[in-house]
Order: structure tokens, then C-alpha cells, then sequence
DNA sequence: GTATACTCTACTTTGTCAATAGGAATTATA
DNA sequence: TATAATTCCTATTGACAAAGTAGAGTATAC
């Protein structure tokens, strides 16, 4: 699995909706502002994360995006497999891997699952609120240390 | 962690090779028939397994590829960190990554570290001798058939 | 000396990533 | 209603890597 920018502009985003859930909305200014992204850019990620129902929005002047669901109900390996696709190091799409009955080639193909299991075993038990208690845990350490 | 063509043609080649080990040579000819990849390409990608020490090579006539140690002593974790690089899903040595004063931003980290090793456990435990354990089951289990 | 093979470097093509740009549509509110 | 703030949509660009191509150069067995 390869993660680019736009899917951790994309996972960021969403850790900010979910630091704001039930709260209020966040404009895509503030939100470029706190996760450091080019806010047309980022503009294109909440439009996806749109279509993928992950994120509503409401337009016009006091305007902004919210999550549509819990953070407790969106887990990191929703977001990274949406933006970024399945999480297999190399796919067997390829023509030198589709043919099957040739046992020498597909010694890999094991491995690459095996791979691709271990990650989802990760990034499918992580949700949105462990990650919201993490930051807030983080907070209050810094605040009983100052 | 994404494997590229290069780097499935470098793994190919080293179980070629491997299945040979101590027996013959194998021209680059033949292994790209075998692996079924451009000839050209593949001299390249073999060029690099040589500067990384894992294969050798015979020029003129009659010359050909070989390992440079045992198949035991070769994972597929070396060949692929090695043509591919790191096997972290996103590197730290981004600017966004870069400040960690602010954990609001760190706290994916731990995810891509946690990915990190749970593919290196996997692919460093897996030797070319393995991978020529499986091959030959594969094939007695093809000739009973028959 | 010649056929066979590896070596080295440069080039091309193609596609993706990341960002940028500019406007169109929508909405609260003064 | 005018206006400012905001999201929505599409097009374009620049940089870079991936994948393959090309051709001349070097070594070696016979
Ligand atoms: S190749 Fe995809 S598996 Fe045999
Ligand atoms: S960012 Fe790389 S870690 Fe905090």
C-alpha cells in the first residue's frame, strides 16, 4: 500500500471533522489552514470524500463541511482504501500474473495477500474516535506539563 | 509498500535463479523468456541485483546469470527494499510529518509504523529457498496429477 | 575471428501526483 | 436586494517516475 498526499490530506480532514463532530462546521479554509494543504486541493479531497458519503456539506455564507457519520463509524482503512485503492502491494490484474496455471509465477501472489491481509488487520480496526481520544490523551499530557 | 514491475521482475528473476542454484547458468535470454519480461529491461534490473550483491554474471559466450549466495540466505524483503525502497506506506520526511510538536498530525504515524512491521515480518521470513520449496511441491503435485 | 553473451548510457513514452486557476452556484444576513 | 462568504465543478499545468527501447561497447568460449 502506497499512500500519497491527497490521502493524507484526506485522513487529516477527517480527523479534523471528527475532532469537531456534533460541534460545529468547519469551513474548508480553516480546515486547509490546520491540516497544512493548499486549499484548492483540498477542496477536490472533500468533494470525493463526499461522494464517497464519508463527509456532508452546506454551502453559501456560514457554510462548511461535517462528518455524516460518527467517528466511532468510519475507520482509517475505509478512507486510505477510497481514496487510494486496494491496499495489495501489486495487483494480479497484470497479464504475467492472470495466468494462474503456471505455478512458478504465483509463488508471490501468497505473499502479496498475506501482506495485504496484515494490513487490513491494521488499518480496518483503527476508527476515527480512537484517533480523536489519542489527540485528546495528547492534549492533556501537554496541558498537565506546561 | 508498492511493488512496481521492476521490482516483480527482480523477485521472478531471483527465484529463477535460484531454482538453478548450483546447476547452470542462465542467460538473460532464457530468464526473460521464463519470467516473461523485455529483455532490455530486465539486463537493467539485473545490472542493479548485481551491484547489490546478490547475483553474479559470466560475460561471452556460453555466460549467464547466477545467485551469489544460497537461496536460504536471500529473503524477498532484501530484493524488495532493495529495488523498491522503504516499505513504509507514507515516509516521515515530509514537512507536514516533519514538526512532531504537533500531535494532532502524529498521531497516523503510529498506523504506517505499525504497517511497516507487520510487512517486514512477512517478507523477511520468506527465503528464496522457501519460495523453491513451493515451486517443487507445486510441480510434484502437477506430475502426480497427470 | 566470430558468434554469443553481458555492460553501459542515453533516450522516449506514458501516466500519475500535486497543485493551480477560474469561475459557477448557493446561502446567510445587512 | 446586494454582498460577502462559502462550496462546487472542470480544465490545465509542471514535475517526476515507471516502463520500455535503442545501440554501441566489452568480454569470452570455441
Ligand atoms: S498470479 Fe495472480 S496469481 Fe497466480
Ligand atoms: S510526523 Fe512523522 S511523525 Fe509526527
Amino acid at each position: 500500500m502506497k499512500v500519497t498526499f491527497k490521502g493524507d490530506y484526506a485522513l487529516k480532514a477527517v480527523l479534523d471533522l471528527a475532532l469537531h463532530y456534533n460541534k460545529e462546521l468547519v469551513t474548508g479554509h480553516d480546515l486547509a489552514q490546520r491540516i497544512d494543504a493548499p486549499i484548492k486541493f483540498l477542496e477536490q479531497v472533500l468533494l470525493d470524500l463526499k461522494k464517497g458519503g464519508f463527509v456532508e456539506s452546506r454551502r453559501g455564507n456560514i457554510g462548511g463541511y461535517l462528518l455524516s457519520k460518527a467517528p466511532v463509524q468510519i475507520t482509517v482503512g475505509e478512507i486510505i482504501r477510497f481514496i487510494e485503492g486496494p491496499t495489495e502491494p501489486i495487483s494480479c490484474v497484470r497479464e504475467s500474473y492472470s495466468n494462474c496455471t503456471d505455478i512458478h509465477r504465483c509463488v508471490f501472489k501468497k505473499i502479496w495477500q498475506r501482506v495485504s491481509q496484515a494490513t487490513s488487520d491494521i488499518i480496518d480496526n483503527v476508527t476515527f474516535e480512537d484517533l480523536v481520544s489519542q489527540v485528546n490523551a495528547g492534549r492533556q499530557v501537554l496541558a498537565y506539563s506546561i
